[in-house]
DNA sequence: GAACCGATTGCCT
DNA sequence: GGCAATCGGTTCG
């Protein structure tokens, strides 16, 4: 029996470390996403990719602030969500110390709560690739540009900020018992840094492996 | 303003 | 395995 999936937001101070570690440590949590007008589903996440700041030349920090990228120059535990090729959306989690540009892209995940709800926004069934992929992890999610900025993690106890969760979340989950290692999908510059990290044993992601491991 | 490009996906051959 | 779809962000003139 599988236990009862956890609900509870992760701290921010969980967001605002290293983001390769952030990036390791967010896989086998479980993304939460309420859309509008639906349940909460959720999903646990099995691949992500680490975007730093402004030396990383595949990061959209690269170069500095732009009115795209100021989301992930400012304080961590917020969503970065963007408009990929035109018609996918990508969802990122900031990380780092604010001031400090840095994203965790979420990848793929594996179906946990309201697979039902979650392949009728996908309009198809199959499990293995409902959330195998950063696009159609937001499709499945109903994520879209209009969620950009929003809050993912627990506010800091002292702040004023609501505490509720809102639309979107992480919460703890079962690690990976191995962790693979490889360079980031789809992109053209800094093809050879490894801050991609997958659940090894997960069949859902959107590509095999990486041969690295730890 | 115009041109170019991309952290993707699904369908076609 | 190849490639079109599709549009916001960024850069350049």
């Amino acid at each position: 029996m599988s236990p009862r999936p956890a609900r509870r937001p992760l701290p921010r101070r969980f967001f605002a470390r290293d983001t390769l570690t952030v990036a390791r440590e967010l896989l086998g949590c479980l993304l939460w996403a309420r859309p509008a007008g639906g349940e909460p589903c959720a999903g646990r996440i099995v691949e992500v990719e680490a975007y730093l700041g402004e030396d990383d030349p595949a990061s959209h920090a690269a170069g500095g602030p732009t009115p795209r990228s100021a989301i992930m120059f400012g304080p961590p535990g917020h969503a970065y969500v963007y408009l990929s090729y035109g018609m996918h959306h990508c969802l990122n989690a900031v990380t780092g110390p604010p001031g400090r540009a840095g994203a965790v892209l979420l990848r793929a995940f594996e179906p946990v709560v309201g697979e039902e709800a979650m392949a009728a926004r996908r309009g198809r069934a199959d499990s293995r690739t409902l959330g195998a992929g950063p696009g159609r992890l937001c499709q499945a999610l109903g994520i879209d540009r209009a969620w950009n900025g929003l809050p993912l993690a627990a506010p800091p106890a002292s702040g004023r900020e609501p505490s509720a969760p809102g639309r979107v979340w992480i919460a703890t989950g079962p690690p990976p018992a191995a962790i693979a290692v490889g360079p980031r999908i789809g992109i053209r510059k800094a093809v050879a840094s490894p801050f991609r990290f997958c659940d090894r044993d997960s069949r859902c992601l959107s590509r095999p492996p990486g041969s690295g491991s730890f």
